[in-house]
DNA sequence: TACTATATATAGATAAAATCTATGGACTGC
DNA sequence: GCAGTCCATAGATTTTATCTATATATAGTA
């Protein structure tokens, strides 16, 4: 059984002849025939009776009929819900991204995104870089904003925004009445850190590196909002996202150090797995990060979307 | 779009791998390939993303797997009825029956039969023969239970019960007080007869045409119950079908008289267009008619049943 | 980094089927 | 009875589904 196979049967139940079912479905009669002869041999009973003044379906066509409609009316729909790239309410996609993003860059981007299509259903991971480009890789999630440089062979990234990472301090702590330390005095004080695994601890270290010294680390963590907290209270001096610091900044419980001849900075940006194809409602979400933080064309330019 | 499109595209997506699903539909992993290519290619969107360890559903796939487990399902479900040759809820059949039929032949037939398939709403169209045929010719209904003879090249018949049409009389009739009598007789007397168009009517024409008379009509009537009415009060006498007057007789308000050399009688049987099928619940309740009456080898030595 | 194993994509050949043309047989209506 | 219409059938043709063989990409391992 075929679906034009039921095509044609619900002509000919509809027209009560196999000829003028032909003529509506631009085939010949003889090829009407046999597929409907075809189905009743499938099926193992008569669908229509034939000599009359017209065919008349049976009682089991009577039942195809039904059943014929149902399916015709689904194919007819998904199509349409396919072609149209509509989303099935329920419907909807995961993503990826890191605390400064979900925090500070994503949340009127979602806003008008969840405005602008109610019916998908948006899920956002929360984590670390590396875990995040992990779920890409096995296809969990279909794209993550994640802090940059990420480099792996299979993952395709683009910056969307730069975010310094200045020295802060808490407003009580000597740095503060200064304008700029110097890498050898900073590295004396007790530093608050984020864990090795991360990005922009890297990018601290290896600019530690460069310049040959070593900190005098006090306190690896996870959570810049932790990190923050504590440099507020005066436990230790940190290189903090802009983005986490800003409002302490602006209330004042904490102050930007300038640290001679060094800019550490982190970039955050838009991951996906190398050569994957993104569905509609998803490339609408990624084109609205795109033209809030980088403009359209750096994408554009970076995918010849997979098609 | 085809269903072994969709058979093959549920396949992937239930095992995550092409080649899995190849394996499962015993086909080879190219032939899931090129069908999963041209459905996304007629579709006009990307169902999988392939290139990971497994391949992943896009969000349109995901759609698309909601529809064609649906599908599926009821192309499952209609093959299932139409093999076991199940009736839906609601599904029924008309056949066409005269009078007489219905009110003496087929009542317990049909109260068995609606036992044993509740699901089967019959419709039963009473009507003179040559109605309930035209019936048949149009496809209008399936069966009819006639008078017979009925010479029609397009109609099969069958007998199935031979009712005796005797001459019947009112209780005070002079008549109905002899044994018997002769047409000649018959004749003077006010006859109370079918219209020209019954079969019965032409059964009883016949025999006067070759008895060489005929009878002072008084009344012409299709109504065999009326007829009686009619005959009991004394309006005039009748041959009536024995099934209809056996009641009153019993009662004492006929009698029959005998006409010599003259026995008149009409044959009830099963009609339909020759050359039709029968579905499964219709031919069993012509079995039932028949194992009732005649015996199930009358029918299956005249139905070849057309398959 | 190279090698192996596994997966999907592609090309060309083959098998299957859907469809067509031509024609026969049956019924309808004049 | 005869023309017109309709469905069934046979055989040829075209389309398409499937297969084999092979290329290409990826994942895991040495």
């Amino acid at each position: 059984m075929n679906l034009y196979h039921l095509r044609y049967f619900l002509s000919v139940a509809q027209t009560g002849s196999f000829s003028q079912a032909a003529r509506e479905m631009h085939v010949t009669q003889p090829t009407v025939s046999s597929g409907i002869a075809e189905l009743e041999k499938t099926m193992g009973v008569r669908l229509f009776n034939r000599g009359g003044k017209q065919v008349a379906l049976t009682m089991e066509g009577r039942t195809l009929v039904n059943y014929a409609m149902q399916i015709q009316d689904l194919v007819e729909e998904v199509e349409d819900h396919l072609q149209r790239r509509d989303v099935l309410p329920g419907e909807g996609f995961q993503f990826g991204a890191i605390d400064a993003a979900v925090t500070y860059l994503l949340p009127d981007i979602l806003k008008d995104y969840m405005r602008a299509y109610p019916d998908v259903s948006l899920s956002a991971q929360v984590a670390p870089s590396r875990y995040l480009v992990d779920d890409l890789l096995m296809n969990r999630s279909e794209f993550a904003v994640i802090s940059l440089p990420y480099d792996h062979p299979r993952v395709e990234t683009v910056s969307i925004y730069r975010d310094s990472m200045p020295l802060v301090v808490g407003a009580s702590h000597p740095f503060a009445a200064r304008k700029s330390a110097i890498l050898q005095e900073v590295v004396q004080e007790p530093l608050i850190l984020f864990q090795t695994d991360s990005i922009s601890r890297k990018i601290v270290d290896e600019r530690f590196g460069e310049a040959g010294v070593s900190p005098g680390v006090v306190m690896e963590m996870r959570s810049p909002e932790a990190m923050r907290k504590l440099v507020e209270v005066g436990v230790g001096i940190s290189f903090l996202p802009m983005l986490t610091v800003q409002e302490s900044l602006d209330a004042g419980a904490l102050r930007v150090v300038d640290v001679e001849g060094v800019a550490f900075s982190r970039e955050i940006g838009v991951a996906w797995r190398r050569g994957r194809y993104f569905s509609a409602v998803i490339r609408y979400l990624i084109e609205a990060i795109f033209e809030a933080y980088q403009g359209l064309e750096v994408w554009h330019k970076k995918v010849e979307i997979a098609r």
